[in-house]
DNA sequence: TTTCCAAATGGAAACGTTTTATATCGCATG
DNA sequence: CATGCGATATAAAACGTTTCCATTTGGAAA
């Protein structure tokens, strides 16, 4: 009882007409005699027919599979990206392959290829830096790319993301509105563009236009994960000028440092505020929750996934460097006004 | 300058052999002479030939990719299982379509039926519950399942779990050795086999084992959100013989059951003891840190990866239906003995 | 040398669709 | 009653591989 190895010609066949025929009914090509679609259809029932999409995808050259290339699907935050992109995908009909890169320029290249071997009709790129091997790569790709949550470097590929300059500008600025002179700034690698060139410009230029310097060792790097959040602010709070505001590169980090005050014996928001960045879910799941910097993961997914079927219809592009909205989300990390 | 449209004609002409040596090439196989080898292994790095996956599914009938049902990548627990199948994926060089089916009966049909026409070679399924509807279209399935943290059900499909009743015992058990005579059981819906079966069968023999009545107001079911378990909470507190010791079905809940209870001005684990289930990276990121259940998700994934390469390969399988081990991870939400 | 056999190579048919060019049908029109 | 034309339907050629079978090759044994 496998509906398994009927084919197109055994629908023919046994409705009476031709394959290409078949082939226009279950593509719901318009020019078919209704009562020959019905046949046509009986037929399909009968059998059981499910059309090969690997056949499909050869004759036609679309797989309807978008590949999707992402550092590591067990972080919280490209998990709401994914989901985001698969959502879109799925209402505009088409899969996703997923693979994990770890951020490796390796893995990246290699599941490059194997997803352009695998025919996908395009590919969106997650990624924190983009080596320049991997731009190479791009450059020669037969199918459209879409960056989500990831920054162009010189070659100009569509990309969906959020002005993580002026984020980090408006977190700072909020947390020296409330008198603070000093900010802590606790965030992954300035490798990546998003911290060294972003995250840092916007709080720099926050501290400049409030007339304060800045401190080398307010700075501290880690990995984005608690752990290093943590250890970030364990080590902060050795000196004795420790800032009493912090603004952290990710809400992980965020907890981190908010648990490493508070076993420290201090209080937040009272001793020291603290504001974070992305918005997980993570935000409201600790005491006090946590003020950050609402970055919309999901919608980022969706948009991207959105703008690439809009390549691949060939849609009219209003914008190929979508940059979406962000604003702040006041929890009780930080004082009331 | 496109790596596009050469095909294995190209390679062959270039190299002056015949499509199927550069098939043996590219292959791999044995039957080669060196010199052969190398001619056409030039003529591929010359051309930038990249073998067009889909031609090969179709010819071979073999994609090298599987299918993964999940009920929804963004919720951390089905993320790691995720990872995990990737991960071993990778190890045999299938890639993974991924979809989200949000536990709903028509689209993990519909999903599954999109995989089988895109003829994936296997499929991993998670799910709370398996509809027999579903189970109707397993069993007609061309291609092998294998069922990942997710309940057999009427049709004796491979799958990897662990002993969740017993692991609910355990947690109970070890609540009430610490002197206990009530454990609150805050877990997500009844009609899921794994809460209603399993987990409340562990819950309710580690009670009756110790002479303990079960008291049917000391469970209550939410969605396994950090917010049910929360709301969850904050009715059973209300209540003057509120349990003092309180099992929660998965971390997110018993994170949710922590913050209900300090909101309230309590102390865990001095006021009130907690226990969660599957040892998320939440359980870390809460203080005190969480006791719970260590439910090994990137294994189970890994686990279930490796058995659907070897039903692919027709490996010898030793047992089919998997058990991993588990433990309970002590950690500050109970207090030391 | 010849003979033989394994190793290496080639030819061509599958695989299951889509798609293009072509044929047929039915019917209004002149 | 022929003509022409849109609407439908068909036949057959792609699509780019793998794989089965046949053929060639080259060297060892006779």
């Amino acid at each position: 009882m496998n509906s398994n190895n009927v084919t197109i010609y055994d629908v023919a066949r046994e409705a009476g007409v031709s394959m290409a025929t078949v082939s226009r009914v279950v593509n719901g090509n318009p020019n078919v005699k209704p009562t020959t679609r019905k046949k046509v259809q009986d037929a399909i029932d009968r059998l059981g027919y499910r059309p090969n999409a690997v056949a499909r995808g050869l004759a036609s050259k679309k797989t309807t599979t978008v590949g999707v290339i992402v550092p590591d699907i067990s972080n919280i935050f490209f998990a709401d990206l994914a989901r985001g992109i698969e959502d879109v995908a799925t209402m505009y009909k088409y899969n996703i392959i997923l693979g994990n890169s770890d951020s490796s320029r390796d893995k990246e290249v290699h599941l490059l290829n194997t997803l352009l071997g695998k025919q996908v009709d395009g590919i969106i790129f997650m990624g924190g830096r983009l080596h320049e091997d991997l731009v190479e790569e791009f450059k020669k790709s037969p199918v459209p790319i879409v960056l989500a949550a990831t920054l162009n470097q010189g070659y100009d590929l569509p990309a969906v993301n959020i002005d993580y300059e002026q984020a980090a500008y408006d977190a700072t600025q909020m947390l020296i509105n409330h008198g603070h002179d000093r900010v802590g700034f606790i965030t992954g690698p300035l490798e990546q563009q998003i911290n060294g060139e972003k995250k840092f410009a916007g709080y720099r230029r926050a501290l400049e236009d409030a007339g304060l310097p800045f401190h080398d060792n307010d700075m501290i790097l880690g990995n984005y994960t608690y752990a290093s959040g943590l250890e970030a602010m364990q080590k902060m709070l050795q000196r004795d000028d420790c800032p009493k505001a912090i603004f952290a590169g990710t809400d992980e980090m965020a907890l981190g440092v908010i648990h490493a005050i508070q076993d420290a014996g201090y209080s937040v928001p009272n001793d020291f505020e603290v504001v974070g960045h992305d918005n997980t879910r993570l935000a409201t799941m600790i005491r006090p929750k946590l003020t950050t910097v609402v970055q919309p993961m999901y919608d980022i997914g969706a948009v991207a996934m959105r703008l690439l079927t809009k390549i691949l219809n060939a849609e009219e592009i209003e914008e190929k460097n979508v940059v979406l909205p962000h604003r702040i989300e006041r929890r009780d990390s930080l004082r009331q006004d």
